[in-house]
DNA sequence: GTCACCCTACCGACCGGTCGGTATGCTCAC
DNA sequence: GTGAGCATACCGACCGGTCGGTAGGGTGAC
């Protein structure tokens, strides 16, 4: 349960990184944008580093307890890739901001968190990964595409979100959901 | 025509600004891997962001040049669309740290340069979208899905293979061009 | 009740070091 | 001789991080 302060260091670090980057981003320009001091923001993380951490762990949190508790409703193999998808979408439309630096900023994470990040991917990709293959062996999807390739093409298109989805545009993240979702079955069929 | 000496550079440039991102890499890392002093640098590049500019530059011209000679061979909208896709994948395969660097430091983009970029982008964007169009107007493709979601798809998966396409993996370009492309048109079906 | 004692939360001036960029001059092909 | 193609020494700005200090609230001995 972080404090007030915390949450306006994050909010703003979020904002910032997302628009200009992490290292174009000064420790400055995010306690003046969150309205604390060096101090405060020292106070509460160990370095800049760690607050770019404590982004994406909390964004890599969320997802994967909303896949486990889709995985764990049971449904076929084509209701669960549309309800995982539709989910990782319309979160990640809500959080873009996060998603961008998330992408944008992966290859700064030092030796341990890669380590611990690339697990973590690696059992969401197979978590992925095991439905499609499970979909195609009882025939409800084709074999035509292997399913690895099937599912990076999936998670890639949700983390190039940020890059064109505006959340003033004429398209709700329920709308680009059910898109993305018709469009990737369609090439399972 | 680039002299060597400017060559070393942008390909020392490449490798660097891909594995550490720009701000992380400092001119004097570059000289150092060019084996060329910064004079030599200032020489050819008025500053580090035109020597990112024209890494971008390079890059999107020889995209656009491929895509005009595809849509110039007259083609059906469904091999079209399979040589676009094709044609892509396996240039950004050939070229996975100058495509990571694109995508991860386009923000970095002054006002003048960001509005050159989404004006050919746009261009780019809206000559496959015509394409797919065409082929849905004419009842060759599925209208299930809209074109312009479609579109934003394909072009996302590539933007994303820098993130996990390996050179040294098991399947050469070649094969994950025909992977991808037979996805996407299954999707328009 | 109150005061000594602490503790968390926060402040902001300051530091060593690095960065992008420049000024100046050499050299050699033409 | 003169300009393209570099080399080298150097500059001022700024960066992440530190550190001595403070404000204010809780708490237990008396």
């Amino acid at each position: 349960m972080p404090s007030a302060t915390e949450q306006k260091i994050i909010d703003a670090a979020v904002r910032l990184f997302a628009s200009q980057g992490y290292d174009a981003t000064s420790v400055q320009e995010i306690v003046k944008a969150a309205e604390v001091t060096k101090g405060a923001l020292y106070h509460y993380f160990r370095s800049k580093d760690d607050l770019l951490f404590e982004i994406y762990r909390l964004l890599i949190t969320s997802q994967s307890a909303d896949m486990d508790r889709i995985i764990g409703l049971g449904l076929s193999a084509a209701e669960t890739v549309r309800e995982i998808l539709a989910s990782l979408v319309t979160s990640t439309a809500e959080r873009v901001d996060e998603t961008a630096v998330f992408v944008r900023e992966l290859h700064r994470l030092g030796e341990d968190r890669m380590t611990d990040f690339r697990a973590e991917r690696r059992r969401y990709h197979e978590t992925f990964l095991a439905v499609v293959e499970k979909g195609q062996a009882d025939g409800e999807f084709s074999s035509v595409v292997p399913a690895d390739t099937v599912v990076r093409i999936a998670l890639g298109v949700v983390n190039q979100l940020p890059m064109w989805f505006r959340p003033d545009g004429q398209k709700t993240p329920a709308q680009l959901a059910g898109e993305i979702a018709d469009f990737v079955l369609a090439g399972l069929r």
